[in-house]
DNA sequence: TAGATTGTTAATCGATTAACAATC
DNA sequence: TAGATTGTTAATCGATTAACAATC
């Protein structure tokens, strides 16, 4: 990655549009693609598009276009996505069980180790061939196994301690599924899947049809 | 609400954090607040926020602020929070049942009334009182009950084929955790919840940190 | 070569920030 | 009244779109 200066989050936010539509591109056995193609199935302008990838370099070809394969590639790299990603699952509840089900993340290089609880019915139990562990025992189990990613899903009420033992056990990325900011050192990076935010923006354009733009 | 103009997506994307606060600080009995102090709260600035919330009238008082109560109960409407939405789960894997379980969504107005799977082992179990039931009972569900809202939380193949069934029976929003983008009639709101973009945005920064800013 | 499409600069558009008069 | 803070205009900043020379 040659490059000096930021990239936009609004830049970084569409990689993994452009990421899955080269899957798809790639697994379909088309390996060009130019960016008004990638503009139809994206929505998004093929000049942004073109604009977006040279914040990373130049990866078309004049008068060609993009090779599907290599730049399938070379965004898995910028993304990150040809590493392997320890990571834990503090709340075992329905929504942490539906993350360690998830096949995709596991695809992608995020390897689930365990899921942690606080509720004695649950610690013991399997999701899959991972074992659910005693929260008392997370942190210590992120010492050891190196772990990079924390996940939450727990109640609102929990995630702020789950985040304060993440970031004593030298967590490098959370990933948060409860509804709340959570407080920690600026060197971890925190993104946020704030459900309620999503379901009360689909309530506001149900109400404001007219300011609904369908991309 | 008494606007012309379309009022920009950022602008609403922000407005549920808003109202998150806002229900915060009433629960602790606070009875106004400022802009400032809600910068404070959100990291958004102050001059933001009002001009977010004089997007949809002068909500506050020159010297004094805004009241808190006044305020909320202004977001909620906008919001369209004040209403009850019928609601239907497609998918009634780990994902579909936490949506279900979720107490929130029912605190804020949007009513699971069932959830639906192909699954014959599913099909007759129970998630709380909400019987899940066969998807080709769907159609006719929506219809009889006006159900208004549509959850996919299907695998990625069966999501258009839901889409379809919920275009066809009426439906006004869907939320889509599927990682597709559905093509379905314009006046239908989609709201999708892309856990991959996400995972992979925060796979990015963990690779990139000097790209990072802690909002 | 002729045609196609990129990479990149310039123009436009929109969103955020700054500033301050209005006013509670 | 004096102080505080909004609502709103103007200035700035950043992102998107348009255009086209470069070049495969």
């Amino acid at each position: 990655m040659d490059r000096d200066n930021k990239v936009s989050i609004t830049v970084i936010r569409r990689l993994p549009k452009y990421y899955r539509y080269l899957g798809e591109l790639l697994r379909k056995g088309i390996n060009r693609v130019s960016s008004q193609e990638l503009s139809n199935m994206t929505g998004f302008t093929a000049s942004q598009i073109r604009q977006d990838l040279n914040n990373f370099g130049g990866f078309g070809q004049q008068g060609y276009g993009y090779n599907v394969e290599e730049l399938h590639t070379q965004l898995g790299k910028i993304l990150g996505l040809d590493k392997v990603y320890k990571t834990v699952i503090a709340g075992a509840g329905n929504l942490g069980q539906a993350v360690a089900n998830y096949k995709g993340f596991e695809d992608a290089g995020f390897k689930i180790l365990s899921l942690f609880d606080k509720n004695p019915k649950l610690i013991g139990l399997k999701i899959r061939d991972l074992e659910i562990r005693d929260v008392d025992e997370l942190a210590d189990f992120i010492v050891e196994n190196e772990v990079e990613i924390g996940i939450i899903t727990t109640p609102k009420e929990n995630a702020q301690e789950i985040a304060d033992i993440y970031m004593k056990s030298g967590i490098k990325g959370i990933w948060n599924f409860a509804p709340a900011d959570l407080k920690v050192n600026e060197d971890i990076i925190i993104e946020n899947v704030h459900l309620n935010e999503s379901l009360f923006t689909l309530s506001y354009f149900l109400n404001n049809k007219s300011d609904y733009v369908n991309s």
